[in-house]
Order: C-alpha cells, then structure tokens, then sequence
RNA sequence: GGGUCGUUAGCUCAGCCGGUAGAGCGCCACGUUUACACCGUGGAUGUCGGGGGUUCGAACCCCUCACGACCCACCA
C-alpha cells in the first residue's frame, strides 16, 4: 500500500513499556502516510466510512472515545485485507452550539442587516462567560461571523484532531470537511437547488413548532417529550339559544381561550348530539363559537369536550385544518400575546383581552385563571396532573404553534400512499445491513411514525443561507411564488449580500426589485450529505465515484431518527441510492459514578485524562469488548485490563523472541520456517491458532470486533501461561531433543506471535506496532489479515486438542505444589500422571515439555478409565533456596 | 397504547446449531520462576428474573408474568 518507506527493525528494549508509544507511533505514521487514501483506484478495491463529524464547538467526552474506537477497529480489519480505505473525518461547525460559543468567545452577536466590515477585529478572545448578556455583545455582519466562526472552529478542531491521534484512529486527515465551509455550504445550496427543481423541496405557510426563546421554527425530529406539571381547568361556555345553560369543557391551556375557534366531541358521544351545529360563546371574551363533531375527540379525555385553540397542539391543527376553521392566533413568536385581536369585539371581552396583551404564555395562563376565577367560569377544582410537553430539545419553554411561511422537503411524512416516498425509504431501511440487525426497527418506527414533511428553513442567523430571492411586485409586497435562483458556479452564495441575476443591489428591497431569503437551512439539511461532502459530490465527481456509495456508516442509536434517516432520504432524493452499504449502531455509555465524576471533586474524566492514564491501547481494549448496539458501562476496569494486555504483549513478545533465531521461512509467508515444526506440541499450538484465525475472520466479516478480542485473547493468555512456560527449556536448546528442539519451538513461538500481533492489531494498535518494529519491516498495520491455511499446513494433521490437554496436566502439577503451599519450583522426585487414555497419549508426545515445566524427575504416565487428569503417588523434594531478588 | 433490547457468580460481561454454565475483575491461599509485581500459581463462588410448555435433554426454542432501559404515539 502505501508503505513507501518500509522501518528497518530495531532492537528489542531491555524494559518494554507502553509510555510514549502514542506520541512516537502517530508521528511515525503520520510521516509516512500510512492511512492515506489512494485516490488510483476502483470503487470494488475502496473501503470508504462515512465518518460522524463531531461537534467542533462541544467538547470530546468518553462516548466519542467508544464509538470512534470501534468503527476504527472495523476499518482497520478493512485496510488488512487489502482495502483502500476512504476514512475522513469531518467538524460539525454548522448551528446554534458554534453560533452560542462564538458569541461568548468573541463576544459579538450576528446582525445579517449589516454589511461585511472587511477590517474587523472582535472586542474579545476567549470569553467564555455563558451569562453574557446580548445586549453587550457587538453586532457584526453574517460573513464577518461566519469568518470567525472558521477561525474558532479550526483551534477547537485542532484540539480534537490531537486526541484522535492519541487514540490511534487510523484517520487520513487530509480528507476532512467542515460542514459550514464554502464547499459545504456551496454543496448543500446545490443539493437544496435541485430539490427545489425536482419538486422535492417547497414552501408552504402553516403553523409549526415554534420555539420562542431561539425564535425559530424547529422540526419533528428536533423535538423531545418533557414531562412538566400541569392541571385541567373547567370553564363554561354558555349556549346561544337563549337558555344560559353551561357547556363545561377541561383544558390544560386557559390561556388560549381567547384563540378558541370551536368546541368539539365526538360523532357518537350522546352527551352532546343536542350541541352539535350549536354556537357557544366564550368566557370572558365572548366569543361565539359553534360545536362540532370531529372523530378524533375521546370521549374519556378530560370532559369528553373540548376547546379547539389556534393553535394548542396537533390537535388543534388537525381539527383547524380538517373542520376548516378560522385562524385565531394570540402568541407572537416572541412567547408574548399579541395585540390584535379582531374577533373579540364585545367591550367586556376587549378589557379582559387587554390584560394579557404583551404577557408571556405563563403570566397570561395565570392571569386568565384569576379573571375566570373573579368571575365565576372557572368552576369545580383545579385538577394537577403531569403531561408530557413538547420541547426543542435544545431549548428551556415548550413549543408554542406559530403559523408562519416556512421551507420543506420531502421525507414521506406527507405520502403514505402505497408504494409511496415512505415506502421506498422503508425499504432503504431494509435494504441497510444494520449492526446490530434489531436497530433497523428504530429506523422503521420512526419512518412510519412521521407526521409531516421535513421543516428545513431556520430563522436564525449562523448557517447555510438559502440560495434564494424572491421578487418585489410592483405594489411593494414580496411575491413568495416568484422564487429567484443563483445558477450553481455561483454557489456558495448569500442572498443578502449576492445578488440574482439580471438584478442590482440598489433593486434590493424595492417594487419591482427582489428580496433575500433571510432563513438558513436546518444544520442536519447540510450534515445530511456527509458522504457527498466528503465524498466531493460537488466538487471531484472522479472520487465521488470511487467512494461513493460507502461502505460504512458508524454511529449512536440516539440519532436514526436525524442523521441516519435524514441521510438516507437526501441520497434517496440526489442519487437515487442507499448512502452505505453497513451502519455499525454503538452504544449509549453508562456512567454509575456521574455524580461522583462531576463537578463536586472537580475531576471530570476528560478523555484525554484516560488516555493518559490507562493508554491508548487500554482504553480501545475497553470499547474492543462492548459489542456493537449495546449500551455500555463506563468501566475503568476494564481499561486497566486492556493495559495490562498490552504491557503482557511487550513482555510475552520480548521473552518470545529472546531464545534465539528461528530458521527463516523461504516462501516469506510465515514469519519462521513452517517445516521446521516438528514437535507435536508445537504443531498443536498452530492448529489451535489457526481455528482462532478461521473465526477471527468470519466474526470480522460481520464487523463483530468484540467476538474477535473474544477469541484472540484467551488463546494470547493461553498462549504466555501455558505454551511458553512448556517450551521455554527446550527452546532454550536445553531439552534433549537439542536443536531441532528448540528450532521446532523456536518457529512455532515466532509463527504464533507474529500472527497474534495481526490478529489483536485492529484493537491493539500501539503495542503490537511497537513489537513489530522490533523484528518486522513496514508497520502491522498494512500487513494482511492472516489467514488459517498455511498455519494449518504446518500443523501437519496434528490433533490441536494436545495443547489443551498438557495444559490440564500442568494444573494437576502445580496444584500438587500449590497444595502444599511451596514454590513452583520445587522438583517433583517423582509422579504418576492418570489420564483417559486418549489423553495420556498426548501427554506422552510432551513428555519431555512437561517435565520441565514441574521439574519433575520421574514421570509415569497411564492411561485409564478416568474422566480428567490428576496425580498419584507425587513425591516432592526440598524447595529451593530462596535467594534474594537482586534486580536494578 | 405500539415497538426494541435486556435480566447468567459480589461487579462487568461471554455463552455460536438445544447436550446439563464460563472469562476477567474482586475475594482467599501460596509463590519472586534466566519476559512481566503494571507479576505468576492454585482455589472458592450461580434455583441462568418467576411460572408454564415443547424435547430424551432448555440459560438457549414457544407462551406468559415481573422488573429495568430505550424508541415511537398520546398529550382537551
């Protein structure tokens, strides 16, 4: 590959250790352009990953470490197997986290209304003070903002960039993308465009979920239920046919009542057939409205009546829709009551409405409570409840309804029609292979649970402008059907600043001129086209063909419903193609010490801070173990094991190779001649390791990293405890079999290691490369996966069974010495070993290992009708002196 | 209300096609052994959430209940 300048290997450290591996490794690496793409290539030799951009302005917590680890575990089994890989990694700079931290850095705030100031130097740097009024802060243009929001976010990109290379992503930098770049925005504009040209994108003036605080509209997959306190008031509407009878209705939200439209009940609901076509008029404002029926109304809800408001919830816009009612609005999209209300017209309805012009949502419920207490509509008691609310999930009040002229595309929330949009993007989901299958079922529930088209348009200031205008009639009003585009070599372009073709600046605002679109695109309309982002859709069709459609898309199960399924109806949309073939789906982590971990101690768990501490490689390990999907505990125990696993690989590898040369393979392909192996035992280990290579592969084919850890790091254990403490005397050159001895053990300890740093170098990156480098050339992390064949051939039919066997017999052994509670080296005079009679011919072939292993003088092995192995008739001699340990 | 996942040793988790339960940590005991004290050796520990069913045989398959987590819907 791309492993231009093979290492010469070096000499085994006396003291191995894992203490600035990362540093020397990544420098290496990055020097050498180990993980860069090959853009000479065809699409069947690439493995691309449709990497998550991290949100630039955020901070990196242990969740990033996870799940970043594991896709890169995955990848890097790609790249052994001789893949191409195509893995960038992108900054999510687009929205309201860069556009709140820029503010408090700099300490400005965006005024599209101004004009770029070419010579602009902000008031601050590095403000981070998160009460900051916004009356302090200096207004600026949009582009002088957006220019500093590049110039912040390339600081805290770089900051990210050096804890991914501490944790050995193998990354190729140089493809990395900033989604509120000029070639994102021009990309996502283009994309927009097309929509527009295709019918797919549209504008449509309606009531939508509007947050007061932003003061922007938010879309569907943007919102999340909270529950708050709430309780049902009884207010009587009184009837219009001169009886004064009541009709009582239960409502949440007394503060609307002045936006009610109807009352209504359901079709069959007997209490009210009398009412039905009926008016009422409402309390304290007096406004008549008449009841209708609407299916949809539950007769065991509340009073089993109810008031339609415009708007107090999807109901209400339903039955406003459906029933063809008139629009009656009195929250601003400032949260307060408006001021106009024309529908109110008796005097008394007029003074009780001007007490609540200009109050917020809360302060107006209250007041209204109070004047329908005074007098008397507000009958029975005030029933508390706890209901879910609607909230942006960014934001601290609940969404009110705001009809207002916004921009959609669509998703199939609209066509449910057979075979329809939503149809077709089930069957994309379908046609995903999900890691773990089940998270497809997340995916289908949200499709067919979606409620409308995708709202893309955002009143705020900070992000991908639509690349639109509209014309001005010659009456001065804007004309919203006569949309003007910018052809697509203009792209990026700001509408108020660039100006449509065949149009002057001074025509801007003006009768016959044009207006700007004020609104940017939702933040997810632009990270939705992550793969053609880093894919160069737009900007190198040559690669984009060589990459796209990816291979892979890793990332959390909290965000199928955004970025997942909104990445599928863009390139549904643009390429009429799946984005990726696999989505490998991670975990949540759990932290049951957040408490501790927190604030209080003021040692936050920094990833960073884990790196340091456990090693890169120790912290991998633990991500390397949660599979795929499934939520995982934050576990520094775990990390410590997988340190310790890597240390054992330094030490196990150093004292592996320190017996002496192995005789060289000629074909190359082992890293020690395979014919050399004669020893049973020797050839039992290879035919065990070479199982473990056969299922290694087939779990990473389905991208099961953990299974692989799984398999490969119990044979590793086994491997140092029980296969090299049988053969350490013969390879040695000690036992009688003299030399071809020690070449057998020889071969087979370097055959077996050197596959075993391939097997564990997707998890392990830094420890099995610096192992590596001590007797290897290149990096292991361009060598091939390995494969089982030629392991097996040297095993020549051995029974791998043997292995295990011995290793029994050297529990019994040790036990009797353990049980006796004296050192391991104490000679055994003599000892029969009882075995079944298959296994006693095993222990025979190693006799020889397995008396030096227990020191044992005299070894009588018989067979016989036992279930396991144990000893009979041991004698054990004196223990040997103890010396003291005299070490540096 | 609909859906998904989970419940196995004190803890974190494996357990593949159903063959009678495993690892690591922790714990106990022992030991410095020509790699490793960031160590090694040995040991103890389970009504596999409950109940039913299928089967010669169930942690595993089916039904059911309970508990936990999450997603969606509802939200007068």
């Amino acid at each position: 590959m791309t492993d231009t300048a093979p290492r010469q290997p070096a000499a085994i450290p006396d003291r191995p250790s894992l203490e600035g591996l990362e540093e020397k490794w990544d420098g290496v690496w990055s020097e050498q352009k180990l993980y860069a793409f090959d853009p000479e290539t065809t699409r069947d030799q690439v493995f691309s990953v449709d990497t998550p951009p991290p949100t630039a302005s955020g901070s990196l917590h242990v969740g990033h470490v996870f799940g970043y680890s594991q896709a890169d575990m995955i990848v890097r089994y790609q790249r052994m197997r001789g893949k191409n890989i195509f893995y960038p990694l992108g900054w999510d700079d687009n929205g309201l986290p860069t556009e709140r931290r820029v503010q408090n850095y700099y300490g400005v705030r965006c005024d599209p209304s101004l004009p770029y100031d070419p010579d602009f130097t902000p008031p601050q740097e590095g403000g981070d003070n998160k009460s900051a009024k916004a009356a302090n802060q200096l207004p600026i243009s949009r582009r002088n903002f957006i220019e500093l929001c590049e110039r912040l976010t390339e600081i805290d990109e770089k900051s990210f960039e050096d804890v991914f290379r501490t944790l050995g992503l193998s990354v190729d930098w140089k493809h990395g993308y900033q989604t509120i770049n000029a070639h994102s925005r021009a990309t996502s504009q283009r994309a927009f465009l097309e929509n527009l040209a295709a019918g797919q994108a549209y504008q449509s003036e309606a009531p939508t979920m509007w947050d007061v605080t932003y003061r922007t509209a938010v879309a569907q997959a943007e919102q999340e239920d909270r529950d708050r306190d709430g309780a049902y008031h009884r207010l009587g509407f009184t009837r219009t046919d001169g009886s004064g009878e009541k009709v009582v209705i239960a409502t949440t939200r007394p503060e609307l009542l002045p936006a009610c439209v109807a009352l209504v009940a359901h079709p069959d609901d007997e209490r009210y057939q009398g009412l039905f076509g009926s008016t009422v008029t409402s309390p304290l404002f007096g406004v008549e409205v008449p009841v209708l029926a609407h299916p949809l109304a539950q007769p065991d809800k509340g009073a089993g009546i109810a008031m339609i408001c415009t708007f107090g919830d999807a109901n209400d816009v339903t039955w406003w829709r459906e029933l063809e009612l008139p629009t009656r609005s009195v929250i601003g999209r400032d949260g307060r009551f408006l001021q106009e209300t024309p529908w109110i017209t008796s005097p008394e309805g007029q003074a009780n409405y001007a007490e609540l012009a200009g109050l917020t949502v809360f302060s107006a419920q209250k007041r209204v409570v109070e004047l329908a207490t005074e007098s008397g509509d507000l009958t029975g008691e005030i029933e508390k409840i706890s209901h879910p609310v609607k909230f942006y999930e960014n934001g601290d009040k609940p969404l009110e309804y705001v009809t207002s002229r916004q921009w959609y595309l669509t998703n199939g929330g609209r066509d449910g029609s057979e075979g329809g949009l939503r149809d077709e993007l089930i069957a994309r989901g379908r046609e995903l292979t999900w890691h773990p299958a089940h998270m497809e079922s997340r995916y289908r529930n949200w499709v067919e649970g979606l409620a409308g088209d995708w709202l893309i348009s955002r009143q705020r200031f900070f992000g991908v402008p639509f690349p639109v205008w509209y014309g001005v009639g010659a009456d001065g009003e804007t004309d919203y059907d006569t949309v003007l585009t910018p052809s697509v070599d203009r792209l990026p372009i700001d509408p108020t600043i660039d100006v449509p073709e065949g149009f002057t600046e001074e025509q801007r605002g003006q009768a016959g001129g044009f207006v700007a679109d004020p609104d940017i695109l939702d933040t997810w309309a632009t990270s939705s086209l992550t793969p053609q982002l880093a894919g160069g859709w737009n900007s190198d069709p040559e690669l984009f063909s060589k990459v796209y459609p990816m291979d892979l898309r890793p990332q959390g199960h909290d965000i199928i419903r955004t970025w997942l399924f909104s990445t599928i109806v863009r390139s549904h949309l643009q390429q009429d193609a799946l984005p990726w073939k696999h989505a490998s789906i991670n975990g949540w982590i759990l932290d049951p010490d957040r408490k501790k971990m927190s604030k209080s101690k003021g040692n936050v768990v920094t990833p960073i801070g884990l790196l340091e501490q456990h090693g890169s490689d120790g912290v991998r390990y633990w991500a390397g173990r949660a599979r795929q999907g499934v939520d995982t505990a934050f576990d520094e125990g775990q990390m410590k094991i997988g340190r310790r696993l890597a240390i054992k690989i330094l030490n196990a590898s150093k004292f592996a190779l320190g017996f002496g040369e192995a005789p060289a393979d000629p074909s190359g392909a082992l890293a020690a001649d395979p014919a050399a192996v004669t020893d049973p035992l020797d050839r039992a280990l290879l035919a065990n390791l070479a199982e473990v290579v056969e299922q290694s592969t087939t779990a990473f084919e389905d991208m099961d990293y953990a299974r692989v850890l799984e398999l490969v790091e119990p044979f590793f254990w086994a491997f140092c405890d029980d296969y090299i403490e049988l053969v350490k005397e013969r390879a040695h050159g000690n036992a009688p079999s003299g030399q071809a001895g020690a070449d057998s053990a020889r071969a087979a300890l370097a055959i077996a290691l050197e596959v075993q740093l391939r097997l564990f170098a997707p998890v392990i990156v830094f420890a099995t490369e610096e192992v590596w480098s001590w007797w290897r050339g290149g990096s292991v992390h361009t060598q091939p996966w390995p494969v089982a064949e030629p392991l097996r051939a040297a095993a020549q039919g051995q029974d791998a069974a043997l292995l295990d066997t011995v290793a029994q017999a050297a529990i019994v052994v040790r036990r009797l010495k353990s049980d006796a509670k004296v050192s391991q080296k104490t000679p055994v005079l003599s000892v029969t070993l009882r075995a079944p009679e298959a296994a006693a011919g095993h222990l025979e072939a190693a006799r020889g290992d397995l008396m030096a292993l227990g020191r044992i003088e005299a070894l009588e092995i018989a067979g016989g009708e036992v279930d396991a192995i144990s000893t009979e008739d041991a004698e054990l001699g004196e223990p040997p002196v103890k010396q003291p340990r005299n070490k540096g």
